[in-house]
DNA sequence: GAATATATTGACCAAATAGTCAAACCATTT
DNA sequence: AAATGGTTTGACTATTTGGTCAATATATTC
């Protein structure tokens, strides 16, 4: 009657170690980041485990229970990822340098995580209701918009170019626009015939551009 | 038996003139615009329509076909706002005010019409397939893109800073971005004690400060 | 090894929901 | 006013799907 304990089961057929519960939350984390919550069904998940569709219901007490188990893991996991790799603070990097940084670390993170792109995109269409998962970005958007801040806001008084806030918003925006809008690019850049793919090489190449862009934008320029 | 010609009934009651099937497009522009294709109920639709959900399948082959039908509509009609509210060809503007008025407008647009916002969302996280969003979206793309090829791609020889191409995607990135995140950005800013609001005002500025953004990176740094 | 607790299953239920159909309705034509 | 043809309806069906339950299997404890 009540949720597993910390107790391992071990099975008799093949002793498949893995525990249940373990690989529930594993296909519930595929199912429903492919699909979504709506998109998501019970059974599938339940296949995908290997078990039968009671179980789930054994283990996790309904959709939206398992659902919010499933996106926790989700967000963990990525959120992890994002502050591990997030730069240390106190580096002795140059403005520009400092700001290159953290856009290549984002970038890459976007980019190793594709998964993550989707989950946001249904999240924002969804309204942003979802408290955990905004929750989760905010630590990204915080230390990218204090790292704007330090390295654009207390400038030379001669040049407070682009208002803080609205140079970190421009290069979040860059930086997520890049993979949420990756199908409208796609279409427009292979209409005017300019490049096909979003490859590796290319995503390096925006990361750069993003960076020089917020670099130009706001420090003074270095008279060549 | 047919789908309703050109005929226009003159129903009893009181007379309500506008056709039944225009009545049904409007709810279901609503209801779709509202939740999306799988969030969307044909019984709602009806109800929103004031009739019987019989008759949307007589007027309508299916949900699918009616999906097809309100989405058409409005892609028309957003398509149509765009395309009026383009700059004309051939202003004479400075290269910073053309980047201007093409950024006022884009950000207008997208303020007058909430409603492509969620349409958009769903449509990325779908994964792009609908053929005809993305056809609707791209003159608009198109038409920056040459806008900021005409005006960043062939100024003088010792400043190409920003390829073309990433220009035009940052600057895009910039403006939806300011709106397809706006969950994430309230959050943030608010966390920040900034600003709660994302009212006309802030709009006003944000819209500013893309222009600025866009113009410091991409064209030669008067020297005041 | 009997007793007990935990895991797992197949069968079933109830609700939601897209879609169907014959009958009724209403305006126009003859 | 009878016939006709498009329009509208209520009742119905089929299917999908989240969720429940008693029964069974497996592990643990005594």
């Amino acid at each position: 009657m009540n949720p597993p304990k910390a107790s391992v089961a071990k099975g008799c057929k093949v002793c498949e170690d893995a525990s249940t519960h373990e690989r529930i939350l594993e296909a519930a984390r595929a199912e429903f980041l492919e699909k979504g919550l709506g998109g998501a069904r019970m059974q599938e998940i339940a296949d995908r485990a290997g078990i039968n569709k009671a179980l789930l219901h054994y283990h996790f007490r309904d959709k939206e229970g398992l659902h919010q188990a499933a996106l926790k893991s989700v967000i963990e996991m990525v959120s992890g990822r994002i502050l591990t790799a997030l730069p240390e603070e106190g580096m002795p990097d140059s403005p520009e340098e400092a700001i290159r940084r953290m856009v290549r670390t984002y970038m890459g993170v976007l980019r190793d995580n594709p998964q993550i792109i989707g989950l946001v995109l249904r999240e924002l269409a969804d309204g942003g209701q979802n408290f955990e998962l905004l929750s989760a970005l905010a630590p990204m958007a915080q230390k990218l918009y204090r790292t704007v801040l330090d390295q654009v806001g207390s400038k030379a008084d001669d040049w407070p170019a682009i208002d803080p806030v609205h140079a970190f918003m421009s290069l979040f925006s860059m930086v997520w626009g890049t993979f949420l809008l990756k199908p409208i690019y796609s279409r427009v850049l292979s209409a005017a015939g300019i490049r096909q793919t979003f490859d590796d090489a290319f995503l390096d190449e925006r990361t750069e551009a993003i960076a020089d862009m917020v670099i130009l934008a706001t420090l003074p320029r270095r008279t060549a």
